[in-house]
DNA sequence: GCGCGAATGTTGTCATTGACAACAATCTGC
DNA sequence: GCAGATTGTTGTCAATGACAACATTCGCGC
């Protein structure tokens, strides 16, 4: 009657149990939104631990990247593109004007073009610098040739 | 003064078709995370406004699953199984035991024994039609054979 | 020009979620 | 029996998403 097998080989407090998952998911087997959900969560937190000493969130790294990419564009436009709402991008965006990384010209009376400053374009580039360990870590654990698989289908979905 | 709509003509090479979406993405085009999230925000929005009718939220919903899958399991593996955390998973099995779907059993002293009610069995039933129905719209919208690829992918992984 | 509906950005609020910490009760291993 | 771990509970905080209301400004038809 011994059953109790996990005491044997457990972390230090904190960490997470080695594979505990040895239920059964049942009918979750036939949805592909969990699978997306289970992966993107993995991802996001090792995204977010590998940025927290420039504490830049994932949406205020889109943010970032889509107005260097595009540089004098408005909220408006941002936000559309990357599917965040007007009144979250505004309160996004004063965080990052406070820090200093992104200026707001008046453009058009009511919006505003967005551009990054000097000082976030060197912020940007230490940033990108840390994701891009973060993707490689990533690649690794997934396998590079399943992230490419994975980044194709979803890439050509759009 | 008439610079608007340079980016009409993006498609490269018949992608997507004219949306909002024209601004460039830069380097967010290397992370798979990004468009990971995307799809999943989309296909849970989708699952979302499916079971409002039931006023089930996808968590609650891969609980009862696994219950259903997995009776007489406890919280902590429950929770193990999709990484819900204690204490969410406590509040959110309260809310189910409120609504008479599920039950729990003192087992150990310290734990439950989760299973579905026969309440909870017929209500599970329509959820799962609902789901059903969800889960076609979503192979149409993706497309049946890059759903099935990217289900492969993602449970051979996980 | 004028006026009206639309667009843009802002602020406020609410519900949900995730992450932690603290805690009581209980179990397990020694 | 005891120390430490496990289990479930409650509390709190920050981040997020979703809406609504609002002021300002623009576009467009006339």
């Amino acid at each position: 009657m011994k059953y109790r097998q996990a005491a044997a080989l457990k972390p230090r407090a904190g960490e997470y149990a080695v594979q505990p998952d040895k239920l059964h998911l049942g009918r979750l087997n036939s949805h592909l939104g969990y699978f997306l959900r289970r992966l993107q969560v993995l991802i996001f937190q090792d995204f977010i631990t590998t940025l927290k000493a420039m504490k830049l969130r994932p949406a205020q790294y889109s943010v970032l990247l889509v107005i260097e990419a595009n540089p004098g564009k408005s909220q408006a436009l941002i936000g559309q593109s990357l599917g965040i709402e007007r009144a979250r991008l505004a309160r996004l965006l004063h965080e990052l004007e406070r820090r200093k990384w992104i200026r707001r010209l008046r453009s058009d009376g009511r919006s505003y073009s967005l551009i990054l400053t000097r000082e976030g374009e060197t912020a940007l580039t230490k940033i990108k610098n840390l994701a891009e360990k973060h993707e490689a870590r990533i690649a690794k654990k997934v396998g590079p040739k399943r992230r490419m698989q994975l980044m194709d289908l979803l890439r050509d979905f759009g």
